[in-house]
DNA sequence: TGATAATATCAACATCGTGTTGAAATAGCA
DNA sequence: TGCTATTTCAACACGATGTTGATATTATCA
């Protein structure tokens, strides 16, 4: 369970989950076949079936590496207040628009929502409300992560019309506001 | 187009929603092909490309039926205050169940979400906030629905252990407690 | 450098789902 | 009953899938 890749297997499987993400751009992922994944990546076929057993294994692998990448930038970065993360939260999704977008937009049965609250919990779990009863806390988590990235998402759909600080801080006060 | 389907059609036709019901109860979406949905609803599968494109077109038909009854369910009922709304709300999906979990977890761009949204506007529209900022105005909104339908997500996955009237005041209580 | 192992390519294959066709069977309605 | 709408049926060409065995290329290490 401790192998490490090939230098050579990264890069081939890098090729095919680049091609994957071009290609959502450009269509739904469920008409995208194997054939012309192999064909962006310039990949053969049966190098395909080496590494993956089919377009959603790569799409799941694109999505932890996404999530990795994220969790990353968070441990690199210092802030002191818990505004202040969500702006370098922000500002980190705008630098990365075609994944975020691509991924958010493509998320059957919030996955990759769920993976994003788990990497962002990290940067704000001291903030987060207890009630006491640990139901009602997860609804409430529940309610401000989803709530959340419902306004992240629609403000990608705006072109990141406000600055990423402006949405922080309406973001945090929504947030804070609420009485549990 | 103001045909109206014959009931010889409208009973095909509904053969092979609840076929794709059945299942999306079993297997992922995108793993059901045009044969076994056609085979489950004993229907010939020229006779299904006489009604239908594809799996999405059927899909997107029961998201609309759905709606479209719920819409009629909130048209037909009485309810004096918010609270009383959302309760009769949550009530319907819970006896509703199947469909409801079905067509959420399998949301793919939220459509069904949207659509929803649409559909109970009509019962809250009176409550729902304004900032005089029509961009705010429409985070917000965003905000309270994607986190009330997180919620109630969440509260499926627990199998209904709270009641549909404790749920409602839950909702109301966070929703209303927002400040804009 | 040269041997060796790992990785990628290639051609070929059977299999399956797709979408369409024209003709025949069946059911519903006047 | 007879007419019409609807469904069934068999057949077809097509393309994607997943697998195979052999071969070529590349990386690693002695």
């Amino acid at each position: 369970m401790e192998k490490i890749e090939s230098r050579r297997i990264r890069m081939t499987k890098a090729l095919i989950r680049t091609a994957l993400m071009e290609l959502m751009d450009e269509k739904n992922f469920e008409r995208i076949t194997i054939k012309e994944l192999c064909e962006r990546a310039d990949v053969n076929r049966t190098t395909f079936y080496l590494h993956y057993a089919d377009q959603r294994s790569v799409l799941n692998d694109v999505k932890e590496s996404v999530c990795a990448k994220t969790a990353a930038m968070i441990r690199e970065t210092n802030f002191s207040d818990p505004t202040e993360f969500v702006e370098q939260f922000l500002k980190y999704i705008k630098e990365n628009d075609r994944q975020f977008r691509i991924l958010l937009m493509n998320d059957e049965g919030d996955s990759f929502r769920f993976a994003l609250m788990d990497v962002t919990a990290r940067g704000i779990m001291q903030y987060l409300p207890s009630t006491g009863d640990p139901q009602k806390d997860r609804f409430l988590l529940a309610y401000m992560m989803a709530g959340s990235l419902s306004v992240i998402i629609e403000w990608m759909k705006t072109g990141y019309e406000r600055s990423a600080h402006e949405m922080a801080a309406f973001l945090f006060k929504i947030n804070r506001s609420i009485e549990w």
